[in-house]
DNA sequence: CTTGCAAAGCTATCCGAGTTAGTTTATAGT
DNA sequence: ACTATAAACTAACTCGGATAGCTTTGCAAG
């Protein structure tokens, strides 16, 4: 067999296998930190057999990230298919806090990429800011105003379920409708954009 | 000398300067892992002899953390002083992206606490809490409307400031800029709160 | 079918960080 | 000065990551 998949030999073990298990370990536990040896065991394997596969621990972590920005990238790209302007904006946020919900360790994993400048990890941002781009065209903004705008919304929403993952959020109120309401208020404001054009009166302290 | 400071005796060592130099230490390698054997030689000891003031790894970075959170509170609220409505909330959303630059090490330990509902730490918090809800007061939200909108602050600052440290955002353009953009944003809605009685219509998928 | 080899697993071992036990020593209070 | 206590120290243990080197096994060429 040429040109196909690598065909793993003995335990069927592989760095796609080791990376996607060690992602569903963190999602069942995102707040211990993964161990080598609990890794191992879950692939029914002694811990220095990973090394096979892997460089090391930290190899692995940032393997994870990558992992996890592209299947960030994934799920904005598919929420966002079909669908235009505010309601493509709404539809992404949505994406983006469902994905922290079903995987919060690998989204958190994510986040603490040993390396988060790597070549590898910036390209599934990419895709992202990518998307975000072509969405926020319609709206007539100008560049600047673009990025800045981007920035809020990566801002509003990355905040939003890291406090909520945290369980930074004490009062008994819906989480959903917070969430809506803050996404509302960006989509608000892009639409209108007045605020960019005031006064920058209060600059800086 | 009997009612006054503890006296500390030989070496100086007390938990409050472990603590402290904990602090500063991270703040100096916000990315990296502190070690008690740094932490030590940092303070002229031997690892065992930090054990005499604390009693672990753990509970010296739970300090750490409430340490943290006060700092934060105490600074915000300098900030809020003498100021009200728009004016109090852009000065505490730049001091709370002050802190960030001036102490990332002990912001980036803050988020990272052991044990994130702790009364000592959870105290932190709620100070800051109650000084955004006296800051709002005066727009006259709904209560719901309100913890909307404190829990939409706190994620676009925080949001930003994790962002921003992470060295999340690329673009050529200045962050300063971006950051007046995003708080000017939520300022202007909850001015005029017509997002909040838009028809929620995109609620969920 | 045999055989050889490379990949992948294993055991044994090392290293470094956190932690504990037990000893020594400095200081404070009598 | 004497003693008690707290704080520092040395020595040693544990546990997780990492390396070395041996052994097994699956595949493929002969």
């Amino acid at each position: 067999m040429s040109g196909g998949q690598v065909m793993p030999s003995r335990r069927g073990l592989t760095r796609e296998v080791i990376v996607r298990t060690a992602a569903d370990m963190q999602d069942q536990h995102p707040a211990q930190v993964m161990t080598l040896k609990d890794l191992a065991a879950a692939l029914g394997v002694r811990t220095p057999s990973l090394y096979n596969h892997i460089g090391s621990l930290e190899e692995l972590r940032q393997e994870i990230a990558i992992y996890g920005a592209h299947e960030l990238a994934d799920r904005l790209g598919s929420a966002a298919i079909g669908r235009a302007g505010d309601d493509a904006l709404l539809a992404m946020s949505w994406a983006y806090r469902d994905f922290v919900t079903n995987r919060p360790g690998l989204h958190l994993a994510t986040q603490r990429a040993p390396r988060p400048d790597q070549e590898e990890l910036m390209a599934g941002a990419m895709r992202v800011l990518n998307m975000l781009h072509r969405v926020l065209e319609p709206y007539g903004l100008s560049e600047k105003e673009q990025i800045h705008a981007i920035r809020a919304l990566r801002a509003m929403v990355h905040g939003f379920v890291s406090l909520e993952q945290a369980g930074g959020f004490g009062m008994p109120v819906d989480l959903d409708e917070s969430f809506q309401y803050l996404v509302e208020m960006f989509v608000a404001q892009v639409n209108n954009r007045q605020v960019s054009e005031l006064p920058t009166s209060f600059k800086r302290r």
